[in-house]
DNA sequence: ACAAAAATGATTCACTTGTTGCAAACCTTG
DNA sequence: CAAGGTTTGCAACAAGTGAATCATTTTTGT
């Protein structure tokens, strides 16, 4: 793990020419870097046994402003190790990190990126394979996902709609979206998607659902979401950003991800109801030309 | 990696017992245990848009003695997580780099991670910059995008609906979502999404709206793609997927940098906006508990 | 050996930290 | 709608922070 660490090199080129205390101080820094980043200067001196004033004088013998800028950068290499996807993404576009990093668009995108990749956690795969199985063996999967979540919920049910009819999107003109629940039973599934600020409605429809008896499934935010406790099920999906708002982009992520489960658990009757998909919108002339099908 | 956190554990367990506020600091701590353990309570009070005083009540509700009980807990989280560094990385380079072998989840998930993190090169982010340059000073904006491509289209103009009334969503019941074109003026815009294949009724839209003179904008997926040769400004989405279909994901990461350079452009008046936005869902109860606004 | 220079220690200062007490604002619940 | 308790924001606090200053010691060159 070749980590380039350009402050421990200095320190170490700088070494010789250091008083004895300044030795004593910046060796102890760089034998325990982790230190810096979490205890106070005084601290770090008393356990160097060195004068606090001593750090100082070595941030100003290195060059620095003072103290805190040799604590930002341990900080910083803290942080970046235990995110831990940093490294990859740095690894995947080394250059546009470094060139581009500095216009908001990059710096999201870098985000949103390193957020999907946190999905690939064992926890969130499991989650994923476990809700992608109850999935499959629902009789009906009632889709309900409200305001910024509606994206999410009805891209769900319109590739579900392609493969079956199973899918039932719970959402309807006037405020009807709750009634394709009337003839909902136990065997059933909903998949409820909601992010921070939970809209009341959902939390509603949902627990009539659980009252119901039917089996609910959730995409949401947090272990404290409300959903968490109304769900038999729940996978979690960061939203944070550098924005205004929260991002759907890992929520949506999610959903094609299960759909794509689903799909592949019974290939040969995917690929044909596809195939009778193709066929339908043909002969609508919905779409511009003849639609391609991989292999 | 299911690592033990007791204190984690017990927040989440008593987490529907705190107040709205403690609720949030709450949070906010689980969300970024990092944080905790490297910035001081003040720091992170503010980063949690909460009081200062706030923390040190989530402590004491918890039964700490004081909130350095809570730092020291992620302080000492974070010294064995960097110490343990053999097997994390271990398990962080099996997570990334040879995730291809493992579940079909976990390679979807990491091409999408890449697919988005594409989209940082110098020509995508120059053409994000043209595009919401456009729709800055556009009169009106009509989002267009139909089948699958709606989920992306409404997301985006639900966000822009949050920020003022400039965004006309091109979509009704009954085939009436063109109708919205009809009083359409040249020193309009149209942002258009469509990835293959290609809706008839986009493609014929999207004529109609450049025979009106408007300004044609597109997602689309590719430079031979039918919008190429109707927009005036074109970004590119890559939807290849693994799965039976197309992916989605990049266009909505696209589109919400979208929303976002828009917001920032002006971020007094999008702080306006939002405000405005919360009071009236505030008064309509549409959320189950107060929208926290960072900053 | 003895100035001159460098390094170290002690003291102090301006500032931030975590905490607490109090009053205003906010629900509840009769 | 009013009394009650809870929740929240604010202001003040003592303690601790990093830095600056100056006196003292140590080192160095001749």
């Amino acid at each position: 793990m070749p980590q380039r660490d350009p402050l421990r090199e200095q320190i170490i080129a700088q070494y010789d020419a250091m008083s004895p205390q300044l030795q004593q101080a910046a060796r102890y820094v760089l034998e325990h870097p982790d230190e810096v980043a979490l205890v106070s200067m005084r601290e770090l001196a008393r356990h160097a046994a060195v004068q606090p004033a001593t750090m100082t004088r070595l941030a100003k013998f290195l060059g620095k402003q003072g103290y805190d800028d040799i604590r930002e950068h341990y900080v910083a290499a803290l942080r970046r190790g235990n995110d831990g996807f940093a490294a990859k993404v740095r690894q995947r576009t080394e250059g546009a990190t470094a060139a581009a990093n500095d216009t908001i668009a990059a710096h999201m995108l870098h985000g949103l990126s390193a957020q999907i990749s946190q999905l690939c956690e064992p926890d969130s795969l499991q989650r994923l394979e476990a809700i992608a199985n109850t999935l499959k063996s629902a009789r009906k999967v009632y889709v309900l996902g409200l305001r910024s979540c509606h994206s999410v919920a009805w891209h769900f049910h319109y590739v579900m709609s392609l493969l079956g009819d199973r899918s039932v999107h719970l959402e309807g003109p006037a405020g009807t979206g709750g009634d394709r629940l009337i003839r909902a039973m136990p065997d059933d599934v909903m998949l409820v998607v909601s992010v921070k600020p939970y809209a009341v409605a959902t939390l509603e429809l949902t627990q009539l659902a659980k009252d119901k008896g039917l089996t609910i499934l959730s995409i949401t935010d947090s272990e404290v979401s409300p959903l968490v406790g109304l769900s038999d099920q729940t996978i979690f999906c960061p939203t944070e950003s550098d924005s205004f708002f929260h991002t759907l982009t890992p929520a949506l992520a999610i959903s094609e991800v299960l759909c794509t489960l689903l799909a592949e658990d019974d290939r040969p009757q995917a690929l044909d109801a596809l195939q009778r998909a193709d066929e339908h919108f043909l002969s609508l002339n919905t779409y511009a030309s003849a639609i391609p099908r991989r292999e």
